[in-house]
This record gives structure tokens, sequence and C-alpha cells, in this order.
DNA sequence: AAAAACATTTTTGTATACATTTTTATATTT
DNA sequence: AAATATAAAAATGTATACAAAAATGTTTTT
């Protein structure tokens, strides 16, 4: 695995301290390698909202916020469904088997948090490539991917694994039936509700 | 000026080549650095959508098309109500007062086009700012300034200079007055017009 | 004693050198 | 002659060394 992949999985399992500058020999040491491949992932990382600017120099780990959810889970619940809408009459069995091949697989009980996120996005890739449309496609990754941070209270705490496999049942049966309009809304609701139960979380926790 | 700004305006004025990967040693020799960075401009510069993958290795600068146009228009004109909406309540006159600043320099004659663009996201996230939303801004910034690589044709062959001015003056005036629906809807055709005209004007060339 | 100026230490940014990977050209095989 | 295998070249990735910038601690000044 690559230092990057290193570094976001010792963020997700707090490992590496939260909130204060992290040092880039101090990492280059720890994970046995100089620090150019270091600076390239932490630039990497800043990039896609896994660290945050820490004063004027180095980066930091920030805190998880209800803001923050809010937000990604406001956009993905605005634009997945747009995405749907554009990929609705391409998608063929081709993608619905793929997408029931990645969603048996989050049915496994031993899965790191990461890796989960990364079949729950695979899951909703497989359906939105049949858009077509990379540029909406890459916004809705990038979000999908910041909200893997926020894994650890919907798999833990919330206990909403079960809900969501059997809603993700549902939207492939309403595009197997052509049903667009309900598929849409489905989408939608299915992506709120996941965000509203973890705001909440937030709010209380915080 | 540093390097990545100015491959930047390398890419829009059309200097450097377009669909061949792009050497780092090349570069670094064109530009008087080291290959290092170089290289952190061009991975970065990826990320944000400026170059794209070329093969397994390298990057390219990607051609202009109405599909993307059309992606980062349809985002905007989705997401950036959703953020006015959410500032709506919290603008003040120091806000409208900066945004104003920001249109009047917009109507200086000699401004580079990365000026412009960045001057027009600066009218946009002087008022957007009031939101105190980060997430949702970040992204909304990241469209608008993917943007910039358009405004070529929109300030050149589309003429929309004028259009967009006078649109940006009612957007403030409804503010002004409170009247957050006009608003919001405005601001949703303010873009969505902007959007169809480019991306009619790319389907033609094309 | 508080504030400002200076020196020291620490940290990041960049250059050069080397290792690894990818690509291209050439030779070999069928 | 086309396809595959092999060798050479070119490009990127990484390590180490050095330069610049930032943070910290100390001294000086008021």
């Amino acid at each position: 695995m690559n230092v990057k992949q290193q570094i976001k999985e010792d963020i997700l399992n707090c490992v590496l301290p939260r909130g204060k500058a992290l040092r880039q020999v101090e990492l280059s040491t720890r994970y046995g390698v100089s620090r150019i491949p270091i600076r390239d992932a932490l630039l990497s990382l800043k990039s896609e909202g896994w660290l945050s600017p820490h004063g004027k120099v180095g980066v930091m780990i920030p805190d998880l916020n209800w803001r923050e959810a809010e937000d990604i889970y406001l956009m993905r619940s605005t634009l997945e469904p747009l995405l749907l809408d554009k990929a609705f009459s391409a998608i063929s069995s081709k993608e619905l088997e793929e997408a029931r091949q990645y969603q048996s697989e989050l049915d496994g009980e031993n899965l790191s948090l990461i890796r989960r996120g990364e079949l729950n996005w695979a899951f909703h890739q497989a359906i939105y490539q049949a858009a077509n449309r990379g540029t909406l496609q890459r916004v809705v990754e990038s979000l999908n991917k910041q909200a893997i941070r926020y894994l650890g209270f919907q798999y833990g705490p919330l206990n909403y694994r079960t809900t969501s496999q059997s809603e993700h049942s549902e939207l492939l049966l309403m595009i197997e039936n052509k049903d667009k309009d309900k598929a849409l809304e489905h989408l939608k609701r299915h992506i709120e509700k996941a965000g509203a139960l973890l705001v909440n979380y937030l709010k209380e926790v915080q």
C-alpha cells in the first residue's frame, strides 16, 4: 500500500495526532520513505479535504464537524439524482450486475472502514458511469470519498448498515422497472436520511 | 508569480501544446526551476481539472468540451443558490460593499482572462462567505475556477460581459431588498443562461 | 516588567543525483 | 509480414543535500 493510503488509514484509526501540525520528517521516518513522497501525499490529502492548513505552514488533521457533514450530504443529495437522471436510460443489465456485485461484497463482516467506503462508492459509481459525465461524476466521487471520514459513526454508533443495504436493493429494483421518478426520489431520500442521521449524531456528541 | 500560475496563464493563452504529454524536464527549463516544483504544480493542476492524465503516465492539456462546461454550469446553478440561501440572512452591508468593489473592478478594460475570472469569483464569494459553509463553498469555488478555462469564449465571441455585469447589479438589489426567493431564482437563471450560451457555442464550433 | 530586536533552531521548499518504471526502437520468432 | 520478445532510451519517482522561510528562545531596550 502506498503512503497516501497508509496515512488515510491512520487518520481514520486516530493513530496520528489530531489538531496539531504533522511534521514531514516525523512521517518520513514513520513510513520509511523520504520527505518527497510524504510531501506529495500531504498536498494531495489536503486538496481532498482529509487535511487542513495549520497556520501559515504545515497541515493538520481537522476535527469532524456536523457542518461539514451537512454540506457533503446536502451536495450529494442534490447532485447524485442529477447524475442518475442523466445515466438512467443508459443503464443496462451490465451496470446493474456490477452494482449487485459490490452490494454483496458490502455484506461482508470483516471489512475495513476504508474498504467499506470504497465499496459504497463503487456501488453508486457502477450506476452513475452510464451517464458518461466525467466532470459531474468526479465531483460526486470526491464528495463520497470525503464522506468516508465520517463512516466510523455510521457503521458504529448509528448502526446504519442494514438500512443502507436494503435501500440499495430498492434502488436497483426501481431502476430495473424503469421507474425513473421514483428512483430519483428514492436516491435523494436515501442520501438525505443518511445525512440527517449523521448530522444529528454529530450535533449531540459535540 | 509562481510556476503554477504561469502554467495556468500559458494554458489559457494556448502557449503550451494541447493534447500531448507535458514533459517535466522541458517545463523545468522553460520556467527556470527544477523538476520538483514543476511536478507539484502538475499534480495540483491535475487535481483542479486544468490537466488530465495522459495514458499511464504524464499529464496533458485537455480539450475544452461542451459536456464538461455543461456539467460545471449545471452544478453551479444547483449549488450556488443553496449557498446563497444559507448566506442570505447573514449578508450585511459590509458584504454588499465588498461585492460592489469587485464588480466595479470588473468594468476595467485591460484585465487578463485569469484576473477577470478571479474577480468574478471574488464577487460571488463576497456574498457567499456570509453563509459560513466552508465545505460547500470550497466545492463551488473549485467549479468557478474550473470555469475560468472557458472564459475565453464568454468574453470573446459570446460578448457576455455587459449582460453579466447588469445581472450582478440586479442580484445585489434583490439582496438589499431582502427578496430572497427572487434572488435565488435570479442567481440560478444567471448561471443557467451563461452556461447555455457557452454550451451552445461549444457545440457549434466542435 | 513588557515590548522589541536579534540570534538560534526548526521546518519546509528546491536542486541535484540516482532508482525505477514506462516507452520506443530493434531484433527474433512464427 | 505480423506478432512477440528483448534491449535501449526516455521519462517519472524517490533520496539526499542544501537554501529559504518560519517559529522559537534570548537578549536588549524602554
